[in-house]
DNA sequence: TTTAATTGTATCGTGCACGATATAATTGTG
DNA sequence: CACAATTATATCGTGCACGATACAATTAAA
């Protein structure tokens, strides 16, 4: 046996799955508002950005066009915003929040929180973890060629 | 601006984006062998436990059969398993690895550490990381009724 | 000032994830 | 023994991820 390979002793394994659920546990509170995940992620960055381009929300997201060009569509077609080419740089299409789409950030002011009291752990231990994942954070970046 | 919804103060995204870097950074050394990462995965869980039921490997991977039962045909496909009906009870599928199932084990074993080197973080770092998930995990694992 | 390189976005194809549903085999209960 | 409940797997539909490619707008260089 190749302990190495283990699924115990991989540190890939609980990364992967915990992302998982952690995307589950959120559903719950953003399906009711018609978001996914991923449209909950990208509605972040917008609520601190916009207007802004996508490419813009890609880098923050570190999400390409293949996966934001459709979402945006779908957060188009739910009221959460509108996409615009610019008029200085006709390469460039500017997303900006609707009033729903500001409406909707007061909607999910909660969910951070609720999210951490459902879960039943120590803020203490999420913190640690934030901190690690911070600290490991810009080393994974490093090997992304966007 | 509600700070409980800056991406930077969120724990969700460092996680998220974590696990898909890491996904992609394995990428590169499972696509010569044909593998996608949760296939990779799920190799590891049939490495320590074939033969087995497809529900035993969802079990461990935490995964439905929605996302293994296509996934094991392109495992079989590949020719690193097969699948066979139990006598016992024919409800169950079995997994079993082909040779070529066994020997890819010694293909993936170096793959775990090179990952590391290439990742340049001191392993100390990931080790804590890899416990805290652990820690958390169990917490994470409960709120899911499979 | 043509032309080449770059940039921002879109599209295509494949493979997960996952909720919902279906179905056949087995087990449990009256 | 019937028959309802459970179990293991499969299928369907939608929405990410992401490699590869295309293309038009802009910028740089000869």
């Amino acid at each position: 046996m190749l302990t190495q390979l283990q699924l115990g002793n991989q540190l890939c394994f609980p990364l992967y799955a915990s992302s998982r659920l952690i995307t589950r546990l959120y559903q719950e509170y953003l399906t009711p508002l018609g978001l996914t995940y991923p449209q909950y992620i990208v509605m972040m960055i917008l609520w601190e950005h916009a207007p802004c381009s996508i490419k813009v929300v890609g880098d923050k997201a570190l999400l390409n066009t293949n996966t934001l060009t459709p979402l945006l569509k779908r957060l188009e077609q739910l009221g959460y915003i509108h996409r615009q080419r610019a008029d200085s740089d006709e390469r460039m299409v500017l997303i900006h929040l609707s009033e729903a789409g500001v409406v909707l950030q007061q909607q999910c002011s909660e969910i951070p929180a609720q999210l951490v009291t459902k879960l039943g752990v120590e803020p203490a231990a999420l913190l640690s973890l934030k901190k690690l994942l911070d600290e490991i954070f810009p080393a994974l970046c490093e090997h992304i060629d966007n």
